[in-house]
DNA sequence: ATGAAAGCGCTAACAC
DNA sequence: GTGTTAGCGCTTTCAT
């Protein structure tokens, strides 16, 4: 490993020189310069993050942490996050808890404000107290994907109003002519997909729309547990003709579930979800959905960390940045409740 | 944030003692030891990995560099991959390149050795050079999935019989009695996936059966590049009865663009792929895939990194670690040539 | 324009 | 058992 030090004796000159040139910083003589940047080549120095990082006070990091980067919309979130972190020149690194609080708690001590300087949060099954707590030794947080921008978790978030991509799920199926509509909710009944639910029984209940207990399951964000979620629905309720998901992977279950059952999309069952994860484009038939703006919450995700990171930590409030509202993406898998 | 100083004055100590009882070094009397441990949770103290990674030489963690992580491969692999590094007490942070070779260099000259003790490369889109200068200077690198046990990479590697997974593919079709495929191959002609193809053919030309160029179209490995190149395959040479695709994602798109010209899936047309990712069990019908050993190959990547950490990084000669072979996983997409 | 020196928070010999 | 002392590689005043 080549040092500072190093590259400095070899062009004639103390490491806080080459620092200059490296940084741009300070005045230095256009000759030094050259003889500098000579020297650092020919070496093929490179500067030692976490030497700086000491010295400056953190890395140019910030950390994502998601609790199953296996879920395909997680990474379509982490692109969009990682471009924007990119753009100020630091790196994004994902990290994945396994939907295990443990190894969250573990990352988040670790890492936090020390290999990264702020941390983003995706439902990474971490209790606010481990939070608060990050946030007290002075690493800024947000939470991505608050659910709901009424209500303020306590901590610094971007909100997507989900409960209005409920209600516009629930309105496209509505004005489709159904009256008999499954759900499927990816979340514990207390969950924090719950808004999702919240708006669409809301917009039922306003339409006068009955929806009873057994027309509704509580799993999780899989496509498999939509699928078995759909097949108990299915054959509890056989006069359903639409089934509404509070995510898309569990809304392709469904599909999966009625084909099986020879129930054909849209003509005997229609299915619609939240999100518009690239799979929803790509499955057969197209999935209707309730699609999340998630670019710009990533974004704004970042933004928002990056400056609670210049601020140096001390808000007053949460603040709290909500991104553009869920929008209607119409495909195959929705149509006109099927005469009787 | 608390420092390991201010906890050795709590307790009435010296830094090196407080050091010693947190690591489990030396010898600590029980008492003192209790005194630091209150203090260290009075004070809610954490130790600056930072700091501790500059002292020590680096930081406990391991750099996993994907081209992009939006490809449902890459998570899985990754999953694996953390388990693996988790057991030796490494974080395992995912690094993004957005298929840009320019990011993938910044990565490897920022992280590589300062933030990570090795890096994991994944079809990263870096050059040979550039990884060459990061294991000059020090830093181990594995390259996982390198496709071709029978030729060394010149670099550490896991490598995974893809030719055998070709040669599997196309003997399954064979042995369905087709002699009619097409090929979608993800990647350029003289790409990684080659061997995949390479396989493929030359099972075919064992076997006594045609395959010309028109046959054959080289894309990437996106669900919608294989629905292209599928419908174009299906103009030019109606007379297809099967899709051999060197990767599950373009098998999938084949599959709908069937779907979309009326052809029925296995009866009209077989599709088979290889990898076997998630999306390939949860598809409709089931994509029949060869499997390819994603846990196994990356936690052999892990080990055989962290194996070279230990080393100190002066090998001799490149080490290959090879991976079980892959095998044929049946399901629906494949059956029996129709009848003419 | 360049250098000297202190220090970021921690670890690791070695001394007491 | 516990303290002392040097760094790890870099940044950053403050001199010169």
């Amino acid at each position: 490993m080549t040092t500072l030090a190093e590259v400095a004796a070899r062009a004639g000159v103390t490491p806080a020189t080459v620092s200059n040139v490296l940084r741009k910083r300070g005045k230095v003589g256009e000759a030094t310069r050259q003889r500098v940047l000579d020297a650092v080549d020919a070496l093929g120095y490179r500067p030692h993050l976490t030497a700086r990082a000491l010295a400056e006070g953190s890395a140019p990091t910030l950390a994502l942490m998601v609790s199953s980067i296996a879920n395909p919309f997680y990474p379509e979130f982490a692109l969009a996050a990682e471009r924007t972190a990119r753009k100020n020149g630091r790196f994004l690194i994902v990290c994945n808890t396994n939907e295990d609080p443990a190894i969250a708690r573990a990352y988040l001590d670790q890492i936090a404000g020390t290999l990264s300087e702020g941390v983003l949060v995706m439902n990474a099954r971490l209790d606010f107290d481990d939070l608060d707590k990050t946030l007290a030794r002075g690493t800024p947080i947000v939470l991505c994907m608050w659910e709901r921008p009424d209500v303020s978790p306590g901590l610094p978030c971007v909100a997507v109003d989900f409960f209005a991509a409920g209600t516009l799920a629930a309105r496209h199926l509505l004005e489709l002519g159904h009256t008999r509509i499954g759900a499927i909710v990816a979340s514990q009944r207390d969950g924090v997909q719950a808004a999702r639910y919240e708006g669409f029984c809301h917009t039922l209940r306003a339409a006068g729309v009955a929806h009873a207990e057994q027309d509704v399951r509580f799993t999780r964000d899989e496509v498999q547990h939509g699928y078995d979620a759909a097949c108990e629905l299915l054959s509890a309720c056989p006069d359903l003709t639409a089934i509404f998901a509070t995510n898309d992977l569990p809304a392709l279950g469904a599909m999966h579930a009625a084909a099986d059952r020879g129930m054909r999309i849209p003509e005997d069952l229609s299915v619609i979800g939240i999100t518009d994860i690239q799979l929803a484009r790509e499955s057969r038939p197209g999935l209707s959905t309730i699609a999340v703006p998630t670019d710009a919450a990533a974004a704004m995700a970042v933004e928002l960390l990056e400056a609670l990171i210049e601020n140096g930590g001390r808000e007053k409030e949460a603040p709290m940045r909500v991104a553009p509202d869920p929008v209607l993406v119409q495909r195959a898998s929705t149509g006109r409740v099927r005469g009787v």
